[in-house]
This record gives C-alpha cells, sequence and structure tokens, in this order.
DNA sequence: AGTCAGTAAATTGTTGACAATCTTGTTGCA
DNA sequence: TGCAACAAGATTGTCAACAATTTACTGACT
C-alpha cells in the first residue's frame, strides 16, 4: 500500500507521457507485463484514457531504454533480451557500478548512510511482509540510490536504464526455484564497506553480487522461441 | 565533398526520423548549429520538407541523447552543457572507455586493426587538406570504432552519446586558439599499444588523451549566458 | 484434406485543423 | 517617463479523421 497500485479508472487526469512510461516500467518491473507482450496503441489509450499522440511518445521513450522494442507497422512488444545481450547488460553493470561505488565511497556523507540504512529496512519490511512487487522495486531502487552518491548524472542515468534491463533479464531468464534477485545481505555489507570507506571490498561485494545473480540464470531451452516450444509440446500431449 | 553536405531542396524524399536526426546531429557536429541555437518546428518542417510529426519524434529522440533540450511549450534548442555536466561527461567517458579498450584488447583480430589503421589515414588526409569539418567527425568516429571491437552494445550506445557530448563540450568551451580536439599522434599511439596486445598503456594513452582535450577547455566567463557577455562587452565599446 | 488467393477486420502511419500557451508590441495610466 | 495591463502574432500541444499496412479469416480449387 505504499504506493497506488492501480489508479482510478483513468479518469480526468492529465497525464504525461512521463506518466505513461513510469506505469509501463512499473508494471514490467512487478511482472504484471512479461517480456514479449504485445502492446497495442487503442489498449493503452483506452486504459490510461489518453488520446494515441501520448501513447506514441511514450512507445518512442520506452523503446530508447530499451524496455519495448518498436517495429514498422508492427506495434510495440515488451523487450526480451537475448542470452548475448543479457550477458552485455552485466558486464555494463560490473564495468559503471564498481566505478559509481568508487565515486560514492568518496563522496558519500553522513546523512547518506542514513538514508541508505533507512532504505534497507524498507526492503526488509517488503521481504517480511511478503510484499514480492515492492520488494523487487525496492532491490532496483538500492543500487539506483547508492549510484547517485557519485553525483555524475550520465552515469546515473545509465546505470538506471541497465539496472532495469536486469530486472527484464531476470523475469526472462530466472529460476524461480532459487530467487536469483538481489539475495542474502550484500546490501548490507556493501552499506558498511562504504561506510568504512572501502571502495576495495565494496566494489569486491558488488562484483560477487552481480555474479551471484547471473549465475542464477537459466538460458537453457528458450532462447527466442518460449512460445514455439510450449506449443511443440501441447501438440505432442 | 565526401558527404552530400546539403541536400538538394528537400523534394521527394520520404525521409526518415532517424535521417532528421542524423542531419540535426552532423549539423551540430560540424559546427553549423552552436548549441543554445532555438529550433522551432516550423522551420526544420519546411528545410526538410517533412510534416510536423517527424520532427517532433525526432526532438524527442534528440533530447533523449541530451542532444538538444525540449521544455514544455517552449521548443527545443541545441543542448550547451554546463561546465559542471562537461566534467562529468569527461569522468563517463574515462570510465566506460578504459574497460571498452580492455575488452578490445581481448577480442580484436588482425582485420580489425588494419580497419583502424585505415581511418588513422582517413583522419590525416582529412587535417591534410584542412577539411576541417571531416576532420572533426573522424576524430570523433575513431573512438567509437575503437569501441565496437569491445562487442558490448549497451556501451557502445552510451559511448556514442558520450563522444557527441564531447563534441559539444568542444565546440562551447573549446579555445580555438590551441585545437583542443584529438590532436598528435594519440590516435596512432593507442592502436600501436592495443596491437601489441598491452591494454594498460591503450588505457594510459587514452586517459592522458582525455585529461589533454579537458585541459585545453576553458570555461571562463559564459558558463551560461554568453550572448549577454557579448552584447555588454559591445555596449562598452 | 490441404493449399492458395482474395477479402474483411484490425492496427499502425500520416496529415491537417483546432486549442492552449508563450512571446512580443502597443496602449493607457499614474 | 516608467510601469502594467492588454492584445496580436507566433509557436507548441492535442485531437480526430483518413490512408497505408499488416493480420486473420473465408472459400474456392487441386
Amino acid at each position: 500500500m505504499s504506493t497506488p497500485a492501480v489508479s482510478p479508472p483513468a479518469t480526468r487526469d492529465p497525464l504525461t507521457e512521463e506518466d505513461i512510461c513510469r506505469r509501463v516500467r512499473d508494471s514490467v518491473l512487478e511482472q504484471r507485463l512479461s517480456p514479449g507482450t504485445r502492446l497495442t496503441e487503442d489498449k493503452l489509450c483506452t486504459v490510461f484514457g489518453v488520446s494515441r499522440t501520448l501513447v506514441r511518445r511514450a512507445f518512442l521513450l520506452l523503446s530508447r531504454d530499451n524496455i519495448v522494442r518498436l517495429e514498422r507497422n508492427k506495434g510495440a512488444v515488451v523487450a526480451s533480451p537475448t542470452p548475448e545481450e543479457a550477458e552485455q547488460v552485466f558486464e555494463a553493470r560490473r564495468v559503471v557500478e564498481s566505478a559509481l561505488i568508487a565515486q560514492a565511497v568518496a563522496r558519500a556523507t553522513k546523512p547518506d548512510f542514513e538514508m541508505l540504512r533507512m532504505h534497507l529496512a524498507r526492503e526488509k519490511d517488503a521481504l517480511a511482509t511478503a510484499d514480492i512487487a515492492r520488494w523487487i522495486r525496492l532491490t532496483g531502487e538500492f543500487h539506483i540510490l547508492l549510484a547517485r552518491l557519485a553525483r555524475n548524472a550520465p552515469l546515473l542515468a545509465f546505470l538506471e536504464q541497465l539496472v532495469f534491463q536486469t530486472s527484464l533479464i531476470i523475469a526472462l531468464y530466472g529460476r524461480n526455484g532459487s530467487p536469483s534477485n538481489c539475495r542474502g545481505d550484500d546490501h548490507d555489507r556493501m552499506v558498511a564497506a562504504l561506510e568504512a570507506g572501502n571502495a576495495a571490498e565494496a566494489v569486491d561485494i558488488l562484483t560477487h553480487h552481480m555474479n551471484g545473480i547471473e549465475a542464477g540464470l537459466s538460458f537453457a531451452p528458450r532462447d527466442d522461441m518460449e512460445d514455439l516450444h510450449q506449443i511443440f509440446a501441447a501438440k505432442a500431449s
């Protein structure tokens, strides 16, 4: 109940294209929209109660962030990164986030750490109350909050993209047997290392953290054509 | 004359939004459009012979790449990064490009180096024939070609943004007394280091290269209001 | 039965007109 | 003369209708 998950049926809001983007993003993040889902303009128009112009602009922005794929005369589908793209996203995150953490150590102040610890508390709360959607969002946000301390707008914006891509990838390839999200007390330990001014250790924890997430993925039998496999299975039965 | 600098007065071309983007980008890159210039929709419509829809979409894309700034009800102006933003762009480039070079060393093959050396020859040719517009473009492209060898799409796309921003920054703050662009034989030496498999040295050259460019800038008296300063100076004379 | 062509529905692409907003120039008033 | 309110022009924001394309369906033919 922390955020208005579903707004009233879209009346008298002068929604802007950024609102649409955020709503779509959140829906993907909380796995109400799965990768590969087709998004028709009309549907979103009626859902949000706006005209096609806005939806169109939103699609353009979302495609720029690799959240949807736009094909001419075909419309928009929620992006479903290939294993190769996934690998590259993880590599990019290791590079960018390591640098951001090093900077963050140099610039963070006491109130910053309090803010981080408050966030960690929220994460734990969400997990304790089994509010998984909120937990997923918060674990992603942690990395953003951390990155913000480095005070580098371009790198921050880029990491935001990457963090979102990571969520998409986990939604696609995560073995739901072992929750491959940000698990364990890695976040706590990173904050501790940061507060101790130990950038090297913080980076080290992060790297292992990311490797752990990546290792928890399964690219096995659904590279591009997950649907096809299901169809074939159904036919054979 | 290497590229059609100005197309015939915009007749019978089914231009796409990417074309508009590219044309605007190139114009900024070759300093025909200076930072702060206002771009009205109607003007571009008549120039390119397209409807407002396309121009609008192009603006949206360009704003995402920080090439233009979009303000509601105010239209688009060519971006003019502040000194703080400039500093952050350079920092981001150091981070991203170092990692890309390290990867490039690991993955580059013989034909890659031939390609790079051919590019270096083109750079020298442009400089020799005093084709400055082409030279500016080529020096930027060098870094893109290098980055492409690392085979990481997100990092590459991000670096493309940053390289363009760098050009903007040089256009804004470069002391035209000392050509602060990619100067000297840094590019040659980087290729040599790469071919020798010496990633550390290549990164080192790059860092000095970037520092040199940054040091050649002058943020002195024109932070946001360059025009005002000129006007006051004129009044005083 | 299976395949292919043709047609109908649905969806996206484009355009032009109209409304809202900002900018600029002018007029009236203290 | 200086300032403020007003008005005209220009520019951007929004929308709804129309055109082009793709997709789905139906039916005839082999």
